[in-house]
DNA sequence: TAGCACATGAAAGTAATACTATTATTTTTG
DNA sequence: CAAAAATAATAGTATTACTTTCATGTGCTA
């Protein structure tokens, strides 16, 4: 699996950035430190500035890598949903049982982020971390519908596409299969945030991830 | 039920606000206005002076009633949830079988919400709108932990907690009726979110509301 | 009805943000 | 080694998110 991944390189809408990161060391440098300093501070407290000085370059220069902040969160959880899709087909595509291959697919989105070598500059686990706390953020504006023209959430609706089929394929009468996968991806997501900061709303914890939440809910939802 | 809404204030945690808005003529506007403006602008373009400015008042005054426009968000939230609790207990009250209580109950948070009129300054359909497109904003930054601790997010916390209740006495071995609540609620947010920009995302539309999906789904993870 | 409190308005000021533009310097590469 | 490309340094702009000070108006109350 190591020797397969290493030659993978995550591919991202290009019009979330003006020079590919990946390019360059200084690009790889600002993926790298974006993440632990989005990680700290926050997305709104994180600035192009601090992210210069911390990295030892200028501000401008970050500026001809991407174009504002934006942009940047654009390319980080598009990174990360490309990233989890890789994870999602290779886990689930050699699978024949459809019942089987579905309860592979939510335990693949929804189980704790673990750190992957073959991206050096890129800590999952901090990148899963932002996605939690900050992704709503890069959907919750005014631009949405330009920026999904544009085809910048492509990613995420293919892996809610993705887990819909499987759905749909297990139980063809089931009538809300797109809901469901949806329910699954993004609510994955805000359980993650309750365990962190409303434990009193969500009945996972460190030990009981919410794969075992939405397994049983998935499959109570089709088993008519 | 008009003449019992006429008499009723909706409360709100009082660290919202510096004055209380309702008590003159200019706080009801701001709060009025500022319904319209997050609405027409998106709260991210949506400033105290461009509300001034609208409102024919100084940036100063808004200031003498709101601190800064993350505290107004949370005064609206706050608002909302507390009229939908009204809504949610009023309806679900005086129902005796704990199955036919838990179905108003997904009723009341999930169906379209419509204009009432016991608050003439308040456009709740709006103010609905905003929830679904601004809400996750207010709980999604780094001050999160405090601000709960200082109570702002209690009126929805309370909310989670009584449709989990419900679960509870209509399922008691259910695993996992927190987290059921709590997608509940959120999950309503994000399916018309899903509507409005992102319809390939989901089932429900605008002739279909997302109270049949999760009335659907709530009911096939207990019935078991 | 004078006067005082209090609400609101007007204006100016500050620090930070989110850039853009220009020019200088360093690094790469043909 | 020279040219091109990448990066750095510096300065500048408009906007935001406030804060401060002072002026004005309005309504109660003694």
């Amino acid at each position: 699996m190591k020797h397969l991944l290493q030659t993978i390189k995550i591919e991202v809408n290009n019009k979330t950035f003006v020079k590919d990161p990946e390019s360059s060391a200084l690009g790889k440098r600002i993926v790298e430190h974006s993440i632990l300093m989005i990680h700290e501070l926050g997305f709104d407290s994180f600035t192009f500035k601090k992210l210069g000085d911390r990295i030892g370059s200028n501000e401008s220069s970050i500026y001809r890598y991407f174009e504002n902040k934006h942009k940047l969160l654009l390319y980080l959880t598009s990174w990360y949903w490309g990233w989890l899709e890789y994870q999602f087909v290779f886990a689930t595509n050699s699978i024949a049982d459809p019942a089987d291959k579905l309860r592979k697919a939510i335990e693949v989105v929804s189980k704790p982020v673990v750190l992957d070598a073959s991206f050096s500059h890129i800590n999952e686990v901090l990148l899963n971390d932002i996605i939690v706390n900050e992704y709503s953020k890069s959907y919750l504006t005014k631009e949405v519908d330009t920026e999904n023209k544009e085809g910048y959430f492509e990613v995420y609706k293919r892996l809610v596409l993705r887990i819909s089929e499987m759905i749909r394929e297990l139980c063809p009468e089931y009538p809300f299969p797109s809901s469901l996968a949806s329910t699954v991806l993004e609510g994955t997501l805000h359980q993650y945030f309750l365990v962190q900061h409303f434990p009193s709303l969500t009945d996972c914890s460190d030990g009981v991830p919410p794969t075992d939440y939405f397994t049983d809910l998935v499959f109570n939802s089709i088993d008519t």
